[in-house]
DNA sequence: CAATCGATGACATTTCGTGTCATCCTATAA
DNA sequence: TTATAGGATGACACGAAATGTCATCGATTG
């Protein structure tokens, strides 16, 4: 069976379901492997570890640092901040809502995997933060700002993923945002 | 050499040594034990693994819970998280700016430290939620508003820690609190 | 059909982390 | 002073994570 296509998605779908089935940390490297029919060698070739596996590449941090960069000029950051969450969530989450809320699931279940989580926020603050920057925000203004955009951000996922109404992720993130401005003076 | 006195800040020192010596990765454990004068399976019984000796304890969770709870009634929630990070600063900070910086530094340096911090850091947000839900803020409310105080919390340390004027820690807490306030609406 | 090159397998190894039981130290009381 | 209970440490084994190295397979190209 060597040669089959698509080696990094079938070590995907079997990681997920074995997570579904025995949990994150029951489940061995091997495992995976016989089920996808490689050797845990092969995992390591396209997975840095085992926590890697349930989160998707770099895409969403170099999507959202390329719309930061390509908003128009004239928008305040918090503007941009809304445009740009508002097209990461269309594209990439909208339709999506149950494997979404299965995953955050599994993330939340295991220690490991919210270590993994919470860093692949601040990758996702720091690429913001890069791009804020490039836009002649001064580096603590574009912190402040990478930082209160990603906030809204995963408050928004982990609200839209769990509620049950099926809200638009759109709307989740505006209601936030209306939040914050609220309480913030 | 049995019994011999604070295993726990021994560990904790020579894991320090070390780490600034070869760097994180290229320490191990047993390196470690060794130069403290113990053995591997006691390194494990004091830490949950290898990244837990260079982080403090659950004290500042716990300490921000309890002043969040303290904090007068009628104040608003950003004075409760202004009052609160005053106090953290001031009790737990001031004073240990280079050392803050050092750990901080090798923290940055490595990416399964950084796993580790992002998620003290979500640690502490959980904390102060569950504090603020006790002081009667909707559960919504309250995620946001524990968010944007350690937000403040994160960014003032890291600003604290590197700046070489020695500015003290409250004053820069109250820096970054001004700045969002100018760019949230 | 042969040569080449990337992808995979096979194997060995190091380190992390845990379970288990024996052994040592300290404290408390007789 | 001695006995003893209980917590802390050592000793040992082991599974799983992660990595290095080299052989081997298969598709592509000419």
């Amino acid at each position: 069976m060597r040669w089959a296509p698509d080696a990094r998605g079938r070590l995907q779908g079997a990681a997920l379901e074995l997570f579904s089935e025995q949990g994150y940390s029951a489940t061995t490297v091997p495992q995976i492997t016989a089920r996808a029919g490689l050797t845990t060698r092969t995992f390591f070739r396209y997975f840095a570890d085992k926590r890697e596996v349930i989160f998707g590449g770099d895409e969403i941090p170099e999507r959202a640092a390329h719309l930061i960069a390509e908003a128009p000029e004239e928008l305040e950051p918090m503007g941009v901040i809304r445009l740009v969450l508002h097209r990461v969530a269309t594209e990439q989450f909208e339709g999506y809502r149950k494997q979404t809320a299965a995953v955050r699931a599994i993330i939340h279940a295991n220690d490991s995997l919210r270590d993994r989580d919470a860093r692949k926020r601040d990758d996702l603050v720091r690429a913001a933060r890069t791009a804020f920057i490039e836009r002649g925000e001064s580096p603590l203004r574009a912190t402040v700002v990478a930082e209160l955009g990603i906030l809204v951000f995963q408050v928004a996922l982990d609200e839209w993923a769990i509620d049950e109404e099926s809200r638009s992720m759109t709307s989740v993130i505006d209601a936030v945002m209306t939040l914050i401005a609220g309480v913030s003076p």
